[in-house]
DNA sequence: GCCCTTGTTACGCC
DNA sequence: AGGCGTAACAAGGG
């Protein structure tokens, strides 16, 4: 599903076409998704530039900011190519009847006009006027130790839960959350607050290493708790230890009965 | 045909 | 007041 990894790629696989590009028109639009004042603003609107803060996309135009956000199964599609690989849980094709917006952009290289199509089968995603960014964390991608230092000492949950708060940080879902606590030898279960100094390093160390590694292989379901790693009763990659599955934060979660404590 | 999946929000409780 | 846990939503896939 898109976290921060898949979102930043969405970013980039438009960011050049749509830069500049001017919106002829909505070609498509589902209420449930797309919030009120969203196609008057988007229509005739000039892109400058693609923003991101987490999961939100932001578009920016000369008439006012829009935001985008993928909820669990969205993606853009540029006519018929996709611009990120397919989704873990996603539907694995692409048909029309899954847009949820669409919008006719005309490029500012003059190639002439293309579809811009946010393709969601579950409709989780949702375009609203003036994004409220102001209450995201720091951004996963941006992280600084200090940052993540001062954002678990103040919280008695489950780290697990602090990591996919999104005021806390800003990006992280589930599967990068459990990643990410894999490779720093942190039980999801201890309160955020118990957690000192080195663990506190080695889980920013982990958040810093491992997210450009999955970036550059294609999104957040490429790490070793890949989504079939977690359906299937797998042992521990690292040290053969059962894995172990049980909701924290409200979501499914493995990790390594021995090697994370 | 039931149950699983996840990002976000609403809501109850303390 | 605010942190925390749980449920609800959406809907295709197994």
């Amino acid at each position: 599903m898109p976290e921060v990894l898949e979102v930043e790629l969405a970013r980039r696989g438009v960011a050049d076409l749509l830069s500049g590009a001017v919106v002829r028109r909505v070609l498509r639009t589902d209420d449930l998704v797309v919030g009120p004042g969203v196609d008057d603003l988007i229509t005739g609107a000039e892109i400058e530039s693609l923003d991101r803060r987490g999961k939100q996309l932001v578009i920016v135009t000369d008439r006012g900011r829009v935001g985008v956000h993928f909820g669990m199964t969205g993606r853009w599609l540029v006519d018929d190519v996709s611009t990120i690989g397919e989704l873990a849980y996603g539907s694995g094709n692409d048909h029309p009847r899954w847009d949820r917006w669409v919008l006719e952009v005309e490029p500012a290289d003059g190639r002439g006009p293309v579809r811009l199509r946010l393709h969601d089968p579950r409709r989780l995603g949702r375009v609203v006027l003036e994004p409220d960014i102001g209450r995201l964390g720091p951004d996963a991608l941006r992280l600084t130790r200090r940052q993540l230092a001062a954002v678990l000492a103040r919280r008695m949950a489950p780290v697990k839960a602090v990591l996919l708060d999104q005021e806390a940080i800003a990006g992280l879902g589930n599967m990068l959350a459990d990643e990410v606590l894999w490779w720093s030898g942190v039980d999801p279960r201890r309160a955020a607050r118990s957690l000192n100094d080195d663990e506190v390093a080695a889980l920013h160390s982990a958040i810093k290493r491992r997210l450009p590694v999955m970036l550059r292989r294609g999104g957040s379901h490429t790490g070793v708790l890949s989504p079939d790693a977690r359906r299937a009763d797998m042992p521990c990659p690292r040290d053969g230890a059962p894995l172990m599955r049980a909701t924290i934060g409200g979501r499914t979660t493995v990790w390594c009965s021995a090697h994370q404590r």
